[in-house]
DNA sequence: TTACTTCATATGGTTTACCATTTACAGATT
DNA sequence: AATCTGTAAATGGTAAACCATATGAAGTAA
């Protein structure tokens, strides 16, 4: 068992409603009422409070207390931005580190993707849609890398639902398999015309 | 006036330590000192900690307590290869970008590098180095981005300096310029093929 | 001298209580 | 009916105290 205590605990789980969305964005958390239902003590509820803070889930409001954050269409684009560097950026190193095991993997959903595609089935598309650019990050073989990139997904999504077309999820597909073939052919420039949907 | 709260002051004055090199890395911190040092409450300066823990700047040791982050060589390597990313992503970014005032800006901190250069004085070439780095990297116009790439920065100065050559003073200024005339060119594989140094 | 035991101190974890401010509702006043 | 106002509840900020454990020093036995 891992020795945990209590704000550790708090913090797991309020991390946890916030990005099963239990808590929608811009909610206020309540102190008391979190440190009730997890029993454990208000002092721990802040020091978990504080953590999500660090690490940009929460924001502290002017007249004190913690929210879910919620971006402005300004820190909206910029968010925007910065993900889309690092899947950029994650996509360059993936040319000289991607595994075998992470080509196959990419592969495996693209595959996915098809078959969902075939049924148009939106929802299921969208989920492959972002594991497959998770894996993608992932195979820059950065760890750190990759959590900073699934945060800013998570804050992205959490605002705007990119919703996709059921018109158009062939062509993504395909567009996800020509990633593929940039990426094993080791050819960036060909990989970053994929990549860059901008 | 900001009104900020007592735990937010210890945050602000902690990582000053932090970031200034008050305190070394993987060093504890002790809550009573830090705040008696502050005159706040202890539940403040946890609150504090937890915050920057969740910024990564600390990590909260097996047996309690909170210590300034150090990176083993592996943690390193990670760190070292997100950061890659960020600034190749950011690259391309700046590409669409980048203001007149940002590369002007750029340019300005490549002239300073010549003269740098040509005293050999590589404590400040070191300097105008990182800054030209952040200044690319702001280019991409996202604060976000850039937050994310100068904490990166700092984990990674802080455990390995990586001094330069006087020798090559002369041609990484050169390579620098050649950076600018691949932003100004909008010129992407030529700006990754020096932004990329490995 | 060395190693082991013991005890005091340091340090973090946890809990409770209290205070200040804001918020919301009910009642009064126009 | 609309609005103002005062009071009670909700909520966050702050403080102090207590307990458990780890750490280190001192003393003692081999």
């Amino acid at each position: 068992m891992a020795k945990i205590n209590k704000s550790e605990q708090a913090y797991l789980e309020i991390r946890k409603m916030i990005i099963s969305r239990q808590i929608e964005s811009g909610q206020r958390l309540v102190e008391r009422t979190l440190a009730d239902r997890f029993d454990v003590n208000r002092a721990d509820i802040r020091q978990a409070c504080s953590k999500l803070e660090g690490e940009g889930l929460l924001v502290s409001g002017a007249k004190g207390g913690f929210f879910v954050i919620s971006l402005n269409p300004q820190q909206s684009d910029d968010l925007f931005r910065a993900r889309q560097a690092i899947e950029v950026g994650a996509a360059t190193l993936a040319i000289k580190n991607a595994t075998a095991k992470d080509i196959a993997r990419l592969e495996e959903i693209v595959e996915l993707m098809y078959s969902l595609a075939k049924n148009s089935m939106v929802e299921g598309f969208y989920e492959a849609d972002l594991l497959f650019h998770e894996i993608l990050v992932a195979s820059a073989q950065s760890e750190k890398l990759l959590k900073i990139y699934k945060s800013a997904n998570f804050m992205l999504t959490s605002s705007t639902s990119g919703k996709q077309n059921p018109k158009t999820l062939q062509v993504d597909a395909r567009k996800h398999k020509k990633i593929i073939q940039a990426l094993k052919k080791r050819n960036l420039s060909e990989l970053l015309k994929q990549v860059s949907w901008f």
